[in-house]
DNA sequence: CCTCGATTTAATCAAACGTTTAATTAATAG
DNA sequence: CTATTAATTAAACGTTTGATTAAATCGAGG
């Protein structure tokens, strides 16, 4: 039986952290059944056994994984938004991009992985198979119900379900961009760069809080134009 | 070797289209490499030679699967776009209705199976594996690039990289309402259904378009409030 | 040094995988 | 009817899969 609690000391490599590393890659790459615990231990330069050894089978790898990243989205946005409501009421552009930058940003950052997570995360959000749903109920579905309501103590005239909504809009808006799929460059011509984390959190913030406002709108005027 | 037009006639069952629908059912239940063709040849009631009798193998049965959908919704948005610039300059509303009225009603359309084909699609849409890119690329890039210019012409203010933007985070809040997962309902305690079809595109436009307008803003003024 | 638990290894399992083959049936044309 | 082609079938191919085993190795404490 494997260690909970590793002492990991002294020259021993850590192979529960890159059995993780490889694993995220893999099933990102190539789904959770493209992915193959053989093709993982080569990765992780690691004995094929040695998987089983430290996560049972298949299903708990691949929670650990999402269990890994969300935790730390988790805790970054949980931070952020107890920040925000300490001093004063925010706007709501400060509230979305509280929201929405740990979520583009540990995409972008390709150098821990991120990005491998990201492209992990995007199609785990939108699938149907028991297993991304169970990770998206248990992993973000808690901290999904804390942001609507901050939204909806934000814009009182949101009902429940458009600030759902919005909530839900604006995510995969930055989901859509937490992965970098290249397809923004091939389509500009080069003109548009998806990994300028700055400038996309920037567009993410404006697309995705006027398109909030206009929910609310939506639901008592009907068709309003504002430019 | 298969017939190419095969000719149909008489009381011989249609295998070619139900491979194609389990096919569709299953690479969007459980991804491509969870997807395995002796459970689709099951499904489709068909003998398991059948499936490579008639698409050689797995990578062009997944590439048989995208194609028809994409065909249906690009002739529809194709036809719509043509009839809206025909007359008079549209307002912008009006265009993002053309462009995510099709994929969306696609999705919730469930007895034709378009929900399974929308899971499929989200996928691939964030995926970064050769094929689902290549997918992209062939079937949904020629009509984001008609789609791209529709939106600079009717908001010239708009330069190239934010119009891409506008419409790449159109079309991924499409597709988030596209693959019906039940999270909104679920983050709202029932209140949000998001099978009502109408109601689903009006959210979407509404947001989507004011989303766009704001990135003309953002690159102008910075930080706007209209609200 | 020896022991004990944590870790790592090679070998193996049955099951499932994608694909191919050769033979058979069904339908059409002459 | 016969000849021909399309559609379908059962069986098997070699490979890979997730998982298990039992033995080997390691590191630290007594």
């Amino acid at each position: 039986m494997p260690q909970a609690q590793a002492v990991q000391q002294g020259r021993q490599k850590d192979s529960r952290k890159a059995i993780l590393d490889a694993a995220e890659r893999a099933f990102a790459d190539f789904g959770f059944g493209g992915a193959s615990i053989r093709a993982i231990a080569r990765d992780a330069d690691v004995n094929q056994a040695m998987v089983h050894y430290y996560y049972q089978n298949k299903d708990q790898l691949f929670s650990a994984v999402v269990a890994r990243r969300s935790g730390e989205i988790n805790t970054r946005r949980e931070r952020a938004l107890d920040r925000l409501f300490a001093s004063e009421v925010p706007d709501l552009e400060t509230l979305i991009e509280v929201l929405v930058r740990p979520t583009i940003e540990i995409g972008h950052d390709t150098e821990r992985g991120g990005d491998a997570y990201a492209r992990l995360v995007v199609s785990s959000n939108n699938s149907a198979d028991a297993l991304s749903q169970q990770a998206i109920i248990e992993h973000y579905d808690p901290i999904a119900r804390r942001s609507i309501d901050a939204i909806m103590r934000l814009l009182p005239e949101l009902d429940k379900p458009a600030a759902v909504r919005g909530y839900l809009f604006a995510i995969s808006v930055a989901l859509s961009v937490m992965a970098k799929t290249g397809r923004a460059a091939r389509l500009s011509e080069g003109l548009c760069d998806d990994s300028d984390t700055e400038e996309t959190v920037s567009s993410v913030v404006a697309f995705a809080s006027a398109g909030i406002r206009a929910l609310a709108d939506n639901k008592t005027g009907r068709k309003r134009v504002i430019g």
